[in-house]
Order: structure tokens, then sequence, then C-alpha cells
DNA sequence: TATATTATATCATATATATGAATTTTCATT
DNA sequence: AATGAAAATTCATATATATGATATAATATA
């Protein structure tokens, strides 16, 4: 169903304001898939009339959902929803950077492996899908400058990526989450990380040419879409020699000026 | 000067916009201390007549600014300006967490030692001070449920701390930035950190009471002030053992809904 | 055809105004 | 003195409207 098709119903007695009552409804059009990533949102005045509120209103909503990354207003052209590429990947998911730099790069990727495995308790829990459900594994390496620092173990439910090969995910020629948008209709909203400092095992030690225990950086991330529900558990060792996990933060999460 | 008490001139044929030039009026008022951390700022109707403009550009220069964490609005009390204390410390800048847990708890803080030393040649150039300018050096212990992991390493220069003792910064009964606040007119404004695993060393292991060469996660944090001025050079090193780093993120940096 | 101009579409800024919600203050009543 | 109702204060929401800025599309002109 499109956007502009269907009837919303704004409950003007409600406690709820009615911009974030208008900003939940696009909000579940972007849900249910109803406005797909890159798509040309309907212009202000349009949503004036489809929701018969002011315009400022509408500001007021989108200007929430655009705050909160899920649109993409540009002055003269229109209203935009997100998707995730690699300016976005960068910008957003990409920690890293070399010693004494500020300036993150986009790191250059290799593939390891890719193989089907059951679903340990824990990652069966986080997914929640019962013990023992076939998950996809994939091994990546990350490095800048021409040496590789990072190795990634990404796992995914099969279930969710149905059809999913090792083909597939080599030619993707974009991000992981860009694949997971695409091909998979499944949009990355939000993620968490934990770290940890640990010591080299032998895979790992071996992975990126180094010596057994040395100090490593654990990070790992829950990769989350609407509603909260976990779509991948990533974790990336990380030798922190030549470069640092970078994390900036001003007073609050304010916009940039 | 008080805030109420100057005349504000607004170009009105300038391209940056009203609200903005109002933002960075009132920002200035901050960086100035003509705003002090706490203080009810004048209501909008008085901001209209200060500025000249309507209340709906007050509105958005003051709804930025609290988005950047500079003021906190109060519905039926007023606006008041941001200071740090051990609940925005609490949300802003301690990232720790038990194992398993999502949940921030107050660490227990412990003093180990108080010193004044030469700065080092980078610390001197964080500061922009010369190098072997006297600096103060502060280690404390952080914990959670009675447990010691963290170290936490403050380098602060002396010149902009006149008279800090010892006595003075055990008593000071609150977060380390509500001391800078209150007591040395400063405001932390900003953080960026970087991460690293390393080995633990001999005082590290010590202090923590840890095998030597255990995994440590090693945290450097900037901290700065208005026109990112570095005041603090903080390095934390964590056993990371029973506790991770945590970090969230939304697609971007959105408002709470 | 190539270029410059004009028109159109879209979001951005700004004003003016009215009503509502949350908090504190005031003040009458008990 | 304690309580409770009313008033005052302040920010929040919402409407209506006008003008400006920016990017694209259409058109006229050389």
């Amino acid at each position: 169903m499109s956007i502009t098709d269907q009837k919303f119903d704004i409950d003007r007695e409600s406690k709820t304001p009615l911009w974030l009552q208008i900003r939940n409804e696009l909000y579940n059009c972007l849900y249910r898939d109803e406005l797909r990533p890159g798509q040309l949102i309907p212009n202000e005045k349009t949503l004036v009339q489809l929701f018969d509120v002011s315009i400022g209103t509408i500001r007021k909503a989108v200007g929430v959902l655009e705050k909160e990354g899920f649109l993409i207003r540009k002055q003269g052209l229109g209203t935009f929803v997100f998707q995730h590429d690699k300016s976005s990947f960068l910008f957003e998911y990409f920690h890293f950077a070399l010693n004494g730099s500020n300036e993150k790069q986009s790191p250059n990727v290799e593939f390891i492996s890719f193989d089907t495995k059951k679903a340990t308790k824990s990652e069966a829990n986080e997914f929640g899908i019962s013990a023992g459900s076939p998950v996809f594994q994939i091994y990546n390496k990350l490095g800048l400058n021409k040496k590789f620092y990072i190795i990634d173990k990404i796992v995914i439910p099969q279930s969710k990526f149905p059809g999913l090969t090792e083909e597939i995910f080599k030619g993707r020629g974009n991000t992981v989450y860009n694949l997971y948008q695409n091909k998979f209709n499944i949009f990355i909203t939000n993620c968490s990380e934990k770290l940890k400092a640990i010591s080299a095992d032998e895979k790992i030690s071996k992975l990126l040419n180094i010596p057994l225990n040395d100090p490593i950086l654990k990070v790992d991330r829950v990769g989350q879409t609407y509603n909260n529900e976990t779509i991948e558990l990533r974790t990336s060792y990380v030798h922190t020699s030549d470069i640092d996990y970078i994390q900036s933060q001003n007073s609050t999460f304010g916009e940039a000026i």
C-alpha cells in the first residue's frame, strides 16, 4: 500500500501531540516498508493534506525523524529515506582511525570465510530463535593503509536471509548493511557495542599475524532493526598497536552547527 | 554584565539565519559566564524583547542549545543552564556496566594520590602551554559493587586551577567536572575518547591487584571547554574481565521519543 | 545544438497568534 | 497552621501565512 493511498486517523483528543502521532505513523510506514530506502517521500504540502494538519506540525514530525536519522531533507529537492552506504557507514559505524589521527578513512575489506553453523545458546537467545537453528557465520579482515588490523566475525540467522550465499555476500559491492537493506529488506536502525580487552588466541593471532596473547580490543556489536529486533551479532577483534577506537561526544547529542 | 542589560545587534541582512545568530549570542553569554550553570535564563517573552524577533525564532534558538546540551527547558518552570552533577556524569561520561548488564550504576570513587609535576611534551602540546609547566596529576580508583576495576589518571594544568589542593579535591563532594565548574569556573563542553588494548604494567597490576600483563582497556579522554580549549587529559585503565565499556547508538544522534 | 533565462517545486526561515499543560505562588478558608 | 482553590508564570503545541533559498525543469535565444 502506498503512503498516499491510506487514511491516517490522527486523534486530536489524544494526549500525544499531533506531531508525535504523525512521526509515529511515518515511522510505521518505514517499518512496513511503504517508504523504502532512498525513496522520495511526499512533499510537505501533500503531507499536510494527508494528515490534515498545518505545515508547522508536519515539519516538526519530519524534523524529528530527520534527527533520528531515518529521513534526510534536501532544500529544493525533497525529503528522502535514509539508506546505508559507504559514507554513512564510515560516519556512523566505523570507529577506527590511525594513531594520532582523528580523521577516519574508509577501511579496505577482505573476505575470509562464509559458513553455516548452528546457533549457540546465547546467539539463539539474542536472535529470538531456538538453539541450534542455522546461522551464517562470516569472517572478514579489515585494514587501513594496506595493513590489516581487524578481524570481523558476523553472525546472522539464516531464516532472515533466505538464499544468501557466499557468492552473493562477496559480490555485494557495498557495505554489509547495504546488502541487508537492498537484497533482504532489512534495515539496521540502531547498534549497541560492548568493548573488552582480551588476549589474542591462536586463531586471531594467526589471522592478524601477531604474537599469541597480544592484547586485543574486542568489540561486540548488536545490530537491530525496527522494534529492537536483533539482526546481526558482530564481533571485531582489533589489534590496537597502530589504530585507535575513537569516540567523540558533545555535551549531548547535539546537531552540528 | 547581565544578559538583560546588553544590546544585541542581530543582522537581519545577514545570510546567517536569525535563530542561529541568537543561538550564537546566547552561546557567547554562556562562554562569557554571563549565564552560569544552574541559572534560570530569561523567559521567552523577555528574549523576544531582547532580540526583537518572534517567539518562534527564540524557541528555535533555545531548542538547538537544548539539544546541544547547554540548556534545559522545563515546562511551567523556565529554562536553565546545564550543570554537571552525578546523574549527568553517569548519563554522559561514564561508559561502564557490569558484564551482561546494560544498566549503568554510579561508580564508587576512591582517592589514590595528588601530585604536582612538570608537563610532558605531549601534555604541554595538548594544553597549549610550554613544556615543563606545572600540572596536577591525580589518581583515583573506580569500582562497582565494592570491587575496583578502573584506575583514573587525571592531568590538568596548574595555571587553570589556581589554588587547587589535595584537600579541595578530596572534599569536592561531587563529580570532578562539577568541581571544575563550581570552584574554577571551567565548564567541560565536550570530550573525545580513544581506546586501546594494552598489557597491565607493574603499576596498574598492583593498583588493581591483577596479574602483570593482563589485558587492559586504556581509554584516553580529552576534555575541552568552549572554543575547544583542552582542560583535562584523563586516562582510564580498565580491567574488563567483569565490566564492559558500553556504547549505544541510534541510527544517528536522535532525540529520545 | 548549446547556452542563458525563466518558471516551478520543495524545503527553510520568520512572523503573529491562540490555546493548552505544568509548575509555583498567592490567598482565602477552615 | 494547614489545606485547598484560584491565579500567575512559563514552556509546549498548533494554525495560518508570507517570503526566501536551492535545485531542477522548461523555455527562449543565439
